[in-house]
RNA sequence: AGCGAGGUGGGGUAGUCUGGAGUGCCCGUCGGGCUCAUAACCCGAAGAUCGGAAGUUCAAAUCUUCCCCUCGCUACCA
């Protein structure tokens, strides 16, 4: 497919502020981030939307926990996740916080106006199982016998008047847009689970809670002082307001509609049916891509607070290089299904994969070039058959981007065996140096293409070379090297 | 319970649609070679009744039927 040089824009889901991050929001960021330097590779010009979800009753009781106020929380939380992202390097225009009335507020409002006008808001009464210890309702099949299972109270029937959205009005047009691959889902798996959650019927949701019950935090209703907007109306509508929506008109029309949006599996339904449902009805194109990710489990076992297990990622960080993270991360759990983290797993990737074959291509070829006396290099493109830029390009294009990784290494170890099979330490002469070439040109390509994945270690190889991270066209076979080379020390040490 | 995905040498996968010797890839174990390299690469070895049973076929990991197991999804509180 020919690259129309143009705009691109990538969500990641806004997390939960009420406790640290940990290494899934890695996961998701690192993939945000990959995805977003590989469309500036191509040219495009890239916008990147992160920030944080402020305005849930989550956040209120994990306030109340600490004896903090909620203000005090996610401002504490909300520097934690910013600084993380920076950390892990990145890349986002806008790290936005949804209690951000200046720039979030207006545009979340304005969306509910729209949906408003289009006749899909209306007032219900709306009864459900309360327990007042727990502020909550429940459904009956969580309860245990009727009993709330943390108070061992019974939950009192409570009726509340809420505004709902007629989502069952877009059962049709969603169909329509998934099936037709107007808007992607990714994998296939994850679309056929979601059309058949579709298929099975839309009721029509609630949209807003009273302010008692959201204890007054989040955005408020327009014209309505006693209702605020359900928490996901909310936080959804930060994937436009983050680049303009209600603020910046001429920079919305530039960006939107997002081109893919990220989030793990436990958040795809307020994605791949509310989200679409409410853009249809306020008149507002649909995002072109959802890439649903999965879950990590640590050390073979699921994550969670009883048993303590959940990972650091900023403690990682101390240890290990944001490259080496990063690596992992994209290198061992697969894109759309479930991996694990193990810190076993971590060390072998760097030691076996960027110190043995990365790293060690790379050295033993600037200590051949070196020792060769060479200054221009050319001769037969010999190993530029190796490269599948083709299917490199495919897997990226399908946002399989562990896939597209393992493509990208097969031919670092395709470089690695082009040195044995050519011995160059016996060679010299005009052999030598077309051996010398082909690796040289198979590094620089390799430079470009790691960089969306490890983009200081490719910097740092750019540099060895003489060369400079371009764009994906220039990674091909040019007729000659003649850059001047710097060695310079090792691009990873053993762990 | 219903719908969906999956069960392939020690681990992870590809192959299944369009049947054809258990074939491939990554990791791990053992032995050997090579040596420019914080080392890679090559050769060889051990290790699987391709979840189970029955059927179709000259031939089944692959097609059919039944069964077992795992994991998702089955709505407003993320």
């Amino acid at each position: 497919m020919a690259d129309a040089p143009g705009k691109f824009y990538i969500t990641t889901a806004i997390p939960y502020v009420n406790a640290a991050p940990h290494i899934g929001h890695a996961l998701e960021f690192v993939q945000a981030d990959v995805i977003a330097r590989y469309h500036k590779l191509l040219g495009e010009d890239v916008f990147v939307t992160t920030g944080a979800d402020e305005n849930s009753l989550k956040n209120v009781k994990a306030a109340e926990g600490l004896h903090i106020t909620t203000r005090e929380l996610v401002d504490r939380n909300a520097m934690l996740f910013r600084e993380f992202a920076e950390r892990i390097g990145l890349s986002f225009s806008v790290f936005l916080r949804s209690s951000d009335k200046d720039i979030h507020w207006n545009g979340a409002q304005e969306l509910w106006r729209r949906c408003m006008k289009a006749g899909d808001i209306y007032r219900k009464s709306y009864k459900g199982l309360y327990c007042v210890g727990c502020e909550a309702f429940y459904t009956e099949d969580e309860l245990d016998d009727g009993i709330c299972p943390v108070h061992k109270t019974k939950p009192e029937p409570v009726e509340e008047e809420n505004y709902f959205f007629r989502l069952s009005k877009y059962q049709k047009e969603l169909e329509r847009a998934i099936e037709s691959g107007e808007f992607r889902i990714i994998p296939v798996q994850r679309k056929n689970e979601i059309l058949s959650f579709i298929k099975g019927g839309l009721e029509d949701f609630s949209i807003s809670r009273s302010v008692a019950r959201a204890r007054g935090w989040g955005v408020p209703v327009p014209d309505d002082p006693t209702q605020i907007m359900y928490v996901w109306v909310d936080a959804l509508s930060v994937y436009m307001t983050g680049v303009g929506f209600g603020r910046d008109e001429s920079s919305f029309d530039k960006w939107w509609p997002a081109d893919v949006h990220i989030v793990g599996k436990d958040i795809i339904r307020f994605h791949a049916v509310y989200w679409p449902a409410l853009l249809l009805s306020a008149g507002i194109r649909l995002p072109k891509a959802l890439l649903v990710h999965g879950f990590l489990t640590i050390e073979g076992q699921k994550m969670s607070k009883s048993l303590g297990n959940s990972v650091s990622p900023m403690e990682l960080l101390k240890q290990y290089s944001t490259d080496e993270l990063r690596y992992y991360l994209m290198r061992d759990p697969p894109t759309f299904d479930d991996g694990d983290f193990s810190e076993n797993g971590l060390k072998d990737r760097i030691n076996k994969e960027l110190l043995g074959d990365l790293g060690n291509l790379v050295n033993r070829v600037l200590t051949l070039t070196e020792k060769s006396g060479m200054q221009s290099f050319s001769g037969p493109n010999e190993l530029g058959g190796k490269l599948k830029l083709e299917e490199i390009r495919s897997r990226m294009d399908g946002m399989d981007i562990h896939m597209a990784l393992e493509s990208i290494m097969e031919f670092v170890r395709a470089c690695n065996k082009y040195v044995n099979d050519k011995a160059p330490w016996k060679l010299d002469g005009k052999e030598l140096e077309s051996v010398l070439y082909n690796l040289l040109e198979g590094i620089r390509s390799i430079s470009i293409l790691l960089y969306p994945y490890i983009p200081a270690t490719c910097e740092q190889i750019a540099q060895k070379l003489g060369t400079k991270i371009t764009k994906l066209d220039d990674v091909a076979f040019r007729p000659s090297f003649t850059e001047k080379l710097s060695k310079g020390g090792y691009l990873f040490k053993k762990v």
